[in-house]
DNA sequence: CATGGGATTGACT
DNA sequence: GTCAATCCCATGC
């Protein structure tokens, strides 16, 4: 996707992510999950201004912000709203599409459904890590493009966003209605 | 300079 | 359901 995708609010960027597809080299996956964030809530890693770990999400619109969670996962977020603003996409869950041998042998299991049902599976699965952090989205290595046909007008789901303890209430978090590669299910409503 | 806390996962009770 | 693993970095003394 072109930068001006990612120039805009970070909410309707995450919602129009669903369905668009990432790739890593010879492994990719449609995303399922995501979820908003935005330098003016508390949940947002930028929330605490520009610092060496938050320069990139004020960054420029279309990079990937990649970080370490928890010391062990690598988590991928796509870079949004005009540099100076701090906001990501967080990449939640794929439904896995290609290299589906090859993100087994990363991941050790077998069941397609848990490949990519996870911010830090998926990153795994991939091959993601810290060293992509600030490269750019529409360039590569990492590359989200647009909806497949049959993803042209899947349903999206609206949620409370998942594993955080502040601004627990915003619905941020958007997902494929109905689908089995979620990282957990939904609780309420349908857009 | 020491410390505390995660946008998680997988193993275990 | 509970819990440890593990490390970067923001914060506070």
């Amino acid at each position: 996707m072109k930068p001006s995708f990612y120039d805009r609010p970070v909410v309707e960027v995450a919602r129009d992510l669903i369905g668009c597809v990432v790739r890593h080299e010879a492994a990719a996956g449609v995303i399922v999950e995501a979820e908003a964030y935005h330098d003016s809530e508390p949940a947002c890693h930028a929330f605490v201004g520009l610092t060496a770990r938050t320069a990139t999400l004020f960054g420029p619109p279309g990079r990937a912000y990649v970080y370490r969670s928890y010391g062990i996962h690598a988590l991928l977020n796509a870079v949004c709203e005009r540099e100076g603003v701090g906001a990501a996409v967080l990449i939640r869950a794929l439904e896995p599409v290609e290299g589906i041998e090859l993100m087994r042998r990363r991941r050790g299991m077998e069941g397609v459904e848990s490949l990519c049902s996870g911010p830090g599976k998926l990153t795994q699965a991939l091959g993601i890590g810290l060293g992509h952090n600030g490269t750019d989205l529409a360039r590569g290595p990492i590359v989200v493009s647009a909806r497949p046909p049959a993803w042209r007008e899947v349903p999206v789901a609206v949620d409370r966003r998942i594993g955080i303890t502040k601004a627990v209430e915003l619905p941020w978090r958007f997902s494929a209605a109905g689908s089995r590669f979620l990282s957990r299910p939904v609780r309420v409503a349908v857009v």
